[in-house]
DNA sequence: TGGAGTTAATAAAAAAAATTATAAACTTGC
DNA sequence: GCAAGTTTATAATTTTTTTTATTAACTCCA
């Protein structure tokens, strides 16, 4: 069994069953139900002795166990298999600029460790990410499970990473090696990054609506602004991971300068801080809302907004009205651009949906040709709150072939 | 050696040999040069004695051919072997608004035959549609080639195309079939569509700069504005084939009503038609150019103004620089959005490099990002005007998967 | 010129996989 | 309650493929 752990991490296994054996687990992994030697034949277009014979083999190791019989119509009753879920775990990783999550999953992505440090701060300083390491090292050493049993971290990190070199580039950009080396050397694990958005995506794309469409954007609402894109099945993750800058379109209404250096970027009219800025602006030339009663303007943060929206404040209500106008605006051209067959908005922002979601229609309808508008659905992401950090654990799965 | 090319023409063939033949054929297309059968086994991951029993098999059918032995540093010197071109044939057509071409292409993409129809004018009526089968038709007939050795016809036509389904929706829409249904019935030949400016995409990813690059862009600037979009290495040709609708993205610097409905559009300040527009504007509020010597202001086509601008014409290049300042904005937003390796220019335009390229690749730096933008080339399409047909032709390989 | 080294192509042997056949487990209907 | 029909699972046989060995073709260098 330790064996096959180990061979399990090394995706280029000469062995040629390896990829056969990946292709089973997967198989196994995305089906809702256990499935028969039969059916999983037919799946990997194998023969049933060879395909008996490899899950045979799966079975010695115990990463498949059988489960019982299946009730047909008539013949003999199959046996049915599944992965079993506590075989190996991969653990997942959220670094955003506020707060830093750690969640270990089994093999059926449910959670079964979880640990968040909403305190922490992300700067791009040997301090943090000394932090960092010592928080996913700590979280390991505190969930009691067996190092040996997992396969991996996934990272997903705020700001433009190549998820290919293991390389950021905006925090932890000191390095010698690739971050990911970095951190493989010091916790003794295999670590993939990619960003905040893009493991968004990756949810989406397993686990969320975006299962079972080919193109789709996944659009991460929250104190930033980015978009997951998926095409012909796949993550769009561009020549050097930087795909999905949507922030940085230059479709904004106004010219405010933004972090970036330019003007007009999306990200300085949609996205939280856009939406606190504007807030601010909007109380400051005279207007009123409810949340001033509880909280002094210099504390609002765009989550109270959003919750002052739900609750009817006005003003609230109509700023991320405006939000949701420009930015429908903004997802219709793309439309144009990619032909989508879903849109998904995820992140914080998804608790507006009541507020947004017409707003963002309507804003799609003044850039969007009708024909690839009429076929593109607009869902808000229904997968939570977690869903980022289940996206990041998903990666390490990914990246090992067994999803 | 007609079984063959019965069985070729079916990509879903049981026979598993088939696919692996495919790849054989595949390879020995992409490649430069003749290969070796250790060569080849190595490529398509076979041993030695079963890539030989493949090869012997394609050179009985006479799809391969010996082509003598190799010059090596050391050893036994290997015998080399290509696919012999005139072993089947493949035909695109492009049809524009007006005019409509014809090609014939051997397995090595090399034209055999060629017929053009500058009169054609495109309609969306069952007559205009009899004129192009007729035209096909007759074309086939008069370059004397065997029907069976033509493995499909590929055409690249203008407007909105479903090339999945092979519905076109902007002509020949009023069909009860798709229109490729149609089409091979009447001409008892296979027929694959795209729209032009995929055609083009395909043409560029196959024989042109994006050869080895995973996401690139390939714009069609010519009488009107397209796009081909390549990310993972594959053309994205969205939920329904209506990605790459970069002439409707709303991205203009004025408010002028686009055919589609909209305003804003891209394609009405950045295309071929744009061009005439402006230049007929400037003219009227009094400006001057030397195109107005010999010729009348109605007459004046966007290529005229190309071509004034390669003379030196002050107004005509004062235009065109404006438009490429626009499109390279566009495209800079684009950049964010994908993060393309490479960007080639096609379609009419590109006769006017000298003018286009400098203020293309100024209008980019004020909107992309400039991590993306720094490992992002821009060129012009350099495989000339024929490459939409060429692309055309391609299609037919591409789907029967031997390229 | 002829042995050592290298690679290709073929032949022989061994291993692996696919068919086919058979047995087991089950339903249905007479 | 037992034959007929169905499907799974395993065993036996056949086919296919790979591995290994051998022969062939060639270079280099003493």
């Amino acid at each position: 069994m330790e064996l096959f752990l180990k061979d399990i991490r090394n995706v280029n296994n000469a062995n040629r069953h390896y990829a056969q054996k990946r292709k089973i687990i997967s198989l196994l992994n995305k089906a809702e139900n256990p499935l028969t030697i039969p059916g999983i034949c037919k799946k990997v277009k194998l023969s049933i002795p060879t395909g008996t014979k490899l899950i045979n083999e799966l079975i010695e190791t115990q990463i498949i166990v059988e489960v019982g019989k299946m009730e047909t119509e008539n013949g003999r009753r199959p046996s049915v298999y599944k992965v079993d879920p506590d075989y190996a775990y991969c653990i997942g990783v959220v670094i955003l600029l506020k707060g830093i999550s750690f969640s270990i999953f089994n093999l059926e992505m449910n959670e079964v460790y979880k640990f968040d440090n909403n305190d922490f701060i992300l700067e791009n300083t040997s301090k943090c990410l000394a932090d960092v390491i010592a928080f996913i090292g700590n979280s390991i050493s505190d969930s009691k499970i067996d190092l040996n049993k997992i396969l991996g971290v996934g990272i997903g990190i705020t700001g433009r990473i190549n998820s290919q070199t293991g390389n950021s580039y905006n925090y932890f950009n000191f390095l010698e090696s690739s971050l990911t080396s970095h951190l493989s050397e010091q916790l003794s694990v295999p670590v993939y990054i990619d960003n905040d958005t893009h493991v968004l995506g990756i949810a989406e794309q397993f686990f969320g609506e975006a299962k079972n469409v080919k193109n789709a954007f996944v659009v991460n609402l929250s104190r930033g602004l980015g978009l997951s894109i998926i095409a012909n099945g796949e993550i769009v993750i561009g020549e050097q991971g930087f795909a999905g800058e949507f922030g940085h379109i230059q479709f904004a209404e106004s010219d405010k300068l933004c972090l970036c250096g330019k003007r007009g970027c999306l990200g300085t009219e949609v996205s939280g801080y856009a939406l606190e800025q504007n807030f601010k602006e909007q109380v400051q030339s005279g207007e009123i809302s409810l949340l001033l009663n509880s909280k002094d303007i210099s504390e609002i943060q765009y989550g109270d907004i959003l919750k002052a929206a739900w609750e009817g404040d006005a003003l609230s209500i109509s700023l991320i009205h405006k939000m949701g106008f420009l930015i429908g605006k903004a997802l219709g051209n793309m439309v144009n651009f990619l032909n989508p067959g879903i849109i998904i908005i995820g992140g914080k922002f998804v608790s507006a949906k009541e507020v947004l979601i017409d707003s963002i229609k309507s804003g799609m309808t003044h850039t969007a040709l009708s024909l690839p508008l009429r076929s593109c659905e607009l869902i808000f992401s229904s997968i939570g709150t977690d869903a980022a950090i289940k996206g990041a654990g998903a990666i390490v799965l990914c990246k090992l072939q067994l999803i």
